[in-house]
DNA sequence: CCTCCACTGGAAGATCGGGAAG
DNA sequence: CTTCCCGATCTTCCAGTGGAGG
């Protein structure tokens, strides 16, 4: 049934990528000074999850890299290093400049100097979901050093920018934007068509059947090839000779639920009780959540640090609270 | 209109835990 | 071992917002 699993996988960066042909061309052409030894333009991408921002970005660097010789990447996903420190310190290891940093020999800037003091070959650098940074700043300081070239990463423009330094936002107005659209339907046919050509043995899963998981995805790369992941996983522990209907359809809600668990593993304990007591309910008021929290909790934490936590909540796209100030309640996102 | 109050989120400082030096 | 320093986490304090009710 499975033949290579790993294009299966979410991380997956094909060799060639049949769709997107225009963003790719518009990121290539951005980059292109750098074939010059020349300062490329920063480069903003949005678009919603799984319309292969992160896919197009990762391909085209590594084309890029084929082209020109002396040349550093490194990619960096700000939703799991999302303070200012983490972004420094991986980008240090993109240039192996990290050898020698302890946390105590290390003064606060040392690391922003070390990357200013950076004289190699031409560096470009993709952050990923940019907008999860905690202290945007450390954008500007990128932005000003020389060398560095960013391509930056959001699901949605506004987002991003509100939370943006102002100083950075007046530059950025000649950066190049690129927005990614979901797929269409026949797109995505095109993409698991590919997948399954790659990773699964012939004629375990017909055209219809990727129609249809494409159709209940809503333009979701992502979704789409996870539902296919499902499928081939389930079909090969039963032992079948291909995907069944009815595999599919146990897939598709199953694999929306393994990426929502994803995200619920990452909460810690104070969190996930935060959770479960508005899962129980059908809505709460912040205070009444705060109370019942304060029950639960063996070692609750104050409430602003519940604030906090509801926030990262929210960012993770857990948990809603709907209206403001006295109005608002949570509740879960289903 | 004004006051009250539940709620939000920024700022500043305390505390925790780990790693390294003495 | 103790002491020191760091980032991360957490608390404390507080100004601001806007709806409810006089």
């Amino acid at each position: 049934m499975i033949q290579d699993a790993r294009v299966l996988q979410p991380e997956f960066v094909p060799k060639d990528v049949v769709h997107r042909a225009h963003e790719i061309n518009t990121l290539t052409s951005a980059l292109d000074p750098i074939t010059r030894d020349e300062q490329a333009e920063t480069t903003l991408l949005y678009g919603p999850s799984g319309t292969g921002k992160t896919c197009i970005a990762k391909h085209t660097l590594e084309k890029l890299r084929e082209e020109v010789l002396d040349i550093n990447t490194k990619y960096v996903n700000c939703w799991e290093d999302y303070t200012k420190f983490k972004v420094l310190y991986r980008l240090l290891e993109g240039v192996d400049q990290t050898l020698d940093i302890h946390r105590q020999s290390t003064p606060r800037d040392e690391l922003l100097d070390r990357l200013r003091n950076y004289d190699g070959p031409p560096y470009v650098v993709i952050l990923d979901e940019v907008d999860q940074l905690e202290d945007t700043g450390v954008l500007y300081e990128l932005y000003r050093t020389r060398g560095i070239t960013m391509i930056l990463i959001a699901n949605r423009e506004r987002e991003l920018f509100q939370s943006l330094d102002s100083r950075l936002t007046s530059r950025l107005q000649t950066a190049v934007d690129i927005h990614f659209d979901p797929y269409a339907v026949d797109e995505l046919v095109g993409i698991l068509e590919d997948r399954v050509r790659w990773g699964l043995r012939d004629g375990v899963v017909t055209s219809d059947q990727l129609q249809w998981i494409a159709d209940t995805t809503a333009g979701d790369a992502r979704v789409a090839i996870e539902v296919l992941r499902v499928a081939a996983r389930h079909a090969n522990r039963q032992k079948l000779d291909s995907i069944t209907d009815e595999v599919i359809a146990e897939a598709v809600p199953e694999a929306k639920s393994e990426i929502q668990q994803r995200n619920l593993e990452k909460l810690t304990e104070e969190q996930q009780i935060l959770y479960d007591i508005i899962a129980s309910n059908e809505e709460i008021s912040p205070s009444e959540l705060y109370k019942e929290y304060s029950k639960q909790s063996s070692n609750p934490k104050s409430d602003r640090m519940v604030r906090n936590y509801l926030q990262k909540m929210e960012r993770y796209n857990l948990v809603n609270a709907v209206g403001e100030n006295r109005g608002r309640t949570y509740r879960i996102v289903s």
